[in-house]
DNA sequence: CTAACCTCCTGTTCGC
DNA sequence: TGCGAACAGGAGGTTA
C-alpha cells in the first residue's frame, strides 16, 4: 500500500528522466476513482516540466496545467522507453519522447486528474487540506504538539487522517507509534510533552529510513525503474501479530481500530 | 465542527 | 479440491 515512502521513491525514480519530454499520446482504461478531467487528447505536445509530491499524491506540473497522481491502495507507475504490452490492470498511459508512463492498479482506488492549476477547485479539494509534510522543514514540533493538543481522537486516527501530517498510513502510523512507545488508541491530547515529542521525531524517523530502503514491498509495490522496496524487513509490529516484540519478547497484538487493523507491543506501548 | 461509518475495487487468504 | 466469505485499506463522501 503506497504512503509517503513509496510515492517519493516512486517520484525519484522517474522524474529526472521524464522532465522535458514531450507528450505524443495518451491512453486511459478502466475507470479509476475519478475522471481525469480532460479529453484525453489535450494532452498531447504538453511539456513535463517537473514532478513534485504533495502528501501521497504526485504532481506532474506540465508547461500548461497539471496532472495529480495517486496511487490508492495498489497502484504503481513504470517509465520505461519503447512499446511493452500491456497488462489488464494498466489502465493509464502517457507516452512521451522519453519514454511511456505507465500506471498500474488492480483495485483502481488510484487516479490521474488533470487540473488547470492547483488553485483549481477539483485540486483544491484534494490538496487544499493536506497537513505538513514530515519530510520538509515545514513539519514543526510547535505545530504538531499544538495539533495533538487540539484533537480527542486516538492518536492513531489522528496519524491517519493527514491534516496534521501527511503521508502516515496504516504501516508507518504503527510503526512509528511503536518507536515512540504509544498505543495507538491514546486520545492524542492526552500525550505528554515527552512522548509527544518522541513520536514528532519517529514519524520523521520511520519515514527517512522507508525512503532509503525504497519502501515496503508488501505484495508488488515497485518503483518506476521496476525495483522494489525493503522497508518491510525492519517492521517492529506491522504485520507481525503473534510475534515476539523486538524489544521485550512479548507477543505483538493486532486490534481492529476504526475499519483498521493497529498492531503494537502491549508492553513497549502501555499508554 | 467532529466522529463513525460507507464506498469504491480485485487478488489473496480462510473456513467448511 | 472447490467455492463463497472475509480480508486488505487510501481517503473522499455521507450521515448523525
Amino acid at each position: 500500500m503506497p504512503e509517503l515512502p513509496e510515492v517519493e521513491v516512486t517520484r525519484r525514480s522517474f522524474a529526472p528522466a521524464i522532465e522535458g519530454a514531450r507528450v505524443l499520446s495518451v491512453f486511459v482504461g478502466k475507470p479509476l476513482r475519478w475522471p481525469l478531467g480532460c479529453a484525453p487528447d489535450m494532452l498531447i505536445d504538453r511539456v513535463v516540466v517537473g514532478v513534485r509530491r504533495r502528501g501521497k499524491y504526485l504532481l506532474l506540473d506540465l508547461d500548461q496545467g497539471l496532472l495529480l497522481l495517486h496511487l490508492g491502495m495498489s497502484g504503481s507507475l513504470r517509465f520505461m522507453q519503447g512499446e511493452w504490452p500491456r497488462g489488464q490492470h494498466d489502465h493509464f498511459d502517457l507516452a512521451t519522447t522519453e519514454g511511456v508512463l505507465r500506471l498500474n492498479d488492480p483495485r483502481r482506488f488510484g487516479a490521474v486528474v488533470y487540473v488547470d492549476s492547483e488553485q483549481a477547485p477539483v485540486a483544491h479539494r484534494l490538496l487544499g487540506r493536506l497537513g505538513m509534510e514530515p519530510l520538509s522543514d515545514d513539519f514543526r514540533w510547535p505545530d504538531f504538539r499544538a495539533g495533538l493538543r487540539g484533537s480527542n481522537a486516538a492518536i492513531k486516527q489522528v496519524l491517519l487522517a493527514g491534516r496534521l501530517v501527511v503521508g502516515v498510513g496504516n504501516i508507518y502510523a504503527s510503526e512509528a507509534l511503536f518507536l515512540a512507545g504509544i498505543r495507538p488508541t491514546a486520545p492524542a491530547a492526552g500525550i505528554g510533552m515527552v512522548r509527544a515529542r518522541r513520536l514528532y521525531e519517529a514519524i520523521r524517523q520511520v519515514m527517512e529510513r522507508a525512503v532509503a530502503q525504497g519502501g515496503s514491498t508488501l505484495r508488488n509495490f515497485s518503483s518506476a525503474d521496476g525495483s522494489a522496496g525493503h522497508f518491510q524487513r525492519e517492521a517492529h509490529v506491522y504485520g507481525r501479530a503473534g510475534a515476539p516484540c523486538h524489544t521485550c519478547g512479548t507477543l505483538v497484538r493486532m486490534e481492529r481500530q476504526g475499519q483498521r487493523s493497529s498492531f503494537f507491543c502491549p508492553r513497549c506501548q502501555r499508554t
